[in-house]
DNA sequence: CTAGTATGAATGAAAG
DNA sequence: CTTTCATTCATACTAG
């Protein structure tokens, strides 16, 4: 088992080291599922209930295989990782205004670059802050399995477009202003390497 | 309370996180103590009342530092997952069931489960499985003497096999039998990271 | 090759 | 009991 992720070789970062993968031993979600992924997460749905995360994970499945517990264990990442750093920064945020004291000048201190600008709270793509948007029972609709085709991809993320809002809405996280989910900001980092992708858009050939 | 496992040097990843965190914060239970409590688990007491779980954490303290609270959360979150395992094992298969379709290959990631399949009531001990253990009101009865193993572990479990066994011994459930305890089937997984011990067996150098 | 990092998975602890 | 949070471990990947 674990045959996952056997059947698309486009990633990035592919380079010589492995032609191909047998079995991987841990999920590799694609550059689509984690568009899908973060485009749910910055939506505001941080913490699906279980019958969403089955939604989820089906939705996935168009481009890879993909169970309910990845979809379960990448969100519970996700909203730790994410509250994390934000705690980290805080921190340094607050150690640093300390430390201003010794600093007359000082006052240009940046982290990642957060230029948080408006209050735009998601998607280039707009399609959460949308009022009318929220209350279409089902993620994707149509959206055949294109497997393996590198162009096709824009079709999918389109017909990605119709996500539920119908979430508890606990935590719209920081105000600091969240960034494009296809080039994002510190706040949502969803190169899953380093370096591997900068940014979605890109990845997504878009 | 937190000084257990003062003596497990191998860890394998020890990347630079932690300038200033000497100890462990949270209990990581020993290879022997995860034995006995899937012992116990597995024999039947799944949910040991109070002066059970003392009994319990006086035995498991012969391996390391452990509280009461470390046996009562261990149970309960034994299972609870055991429970969560099961139901999505069921979810699972129905929904393929109703499937039927070509998905012959693909994706196998469970939810908490790791593909069982063994039916093999198989110890590589054999005691586990002995026909009149599973009814016996003590832990582990004794049947010890199967020495001459390698490990120095084995002495160690073999001082196991002395437990007053005077218990409640209430609630005798699980329908689907109980497997061997030390290669468990996906009723009873004790590894605790993948790949990290494959089995029982091997983790105490039997 | 090795070292470092990001992240999926697992699980102890605790909250609800 | 169920769900969530926090920490840890193992692994996939990149860089050097």
């Amino acid at each position: 088992m674990e045959d996952n992720q056997g059947q698309d070789p486009n990633r990035p970062g592919n380079h010589g080291t492995e032609r191909s993968e047998p079995v991987r031993s841990r999920w590799t979600p694609k550059p689509e599922q984690i568009l899908i992924l973060e485009s749910i997460f910055n939506s505001g749905m941080v913490n699906p209930p279980k019958d969403e995360t089955v939604r989820i994970r089906k939705l996935l499945e168009k481009f890879g295989s993909v169970g309910d517990a990845n979809v379960f264990y990448w969100f519970q990442n996700r909203r730790s990782r994410s509250r994390r750093r934000q705690r980290q920064m805080q921190a340094t945020l607050a150690e640093e205004q300390r430390n201003q004291q010794a600093q007359a000048s000082g006052g240009a201190i940046q982290y990642e670059g957060v230029s948080g600008g408006g209050g735009s709270t998601s998607s280039l793509l707009g399609f959460a802050n949308s009022p009318s948007f929220a209350v279409s029972p089902s993620y994707l609709v149509g959206s055949s399995s294109s497997s393996g085709v590198v162009g096709h991809e824009v079709g999918v993320v389109e017909s990605l477009f119709s996500i539920p809002n119908q979430m508890g809405f606990q935590e719209v996280e920081q105000g600091s202003g969240i960034s494009s989910i296809l080039c994002p900001s510190e706040t949502s980092n969803l190169q899953y390497q380093t370096g591997k992708q900068v940014c979605m858009a890109k990845l997504l050939n878009l």
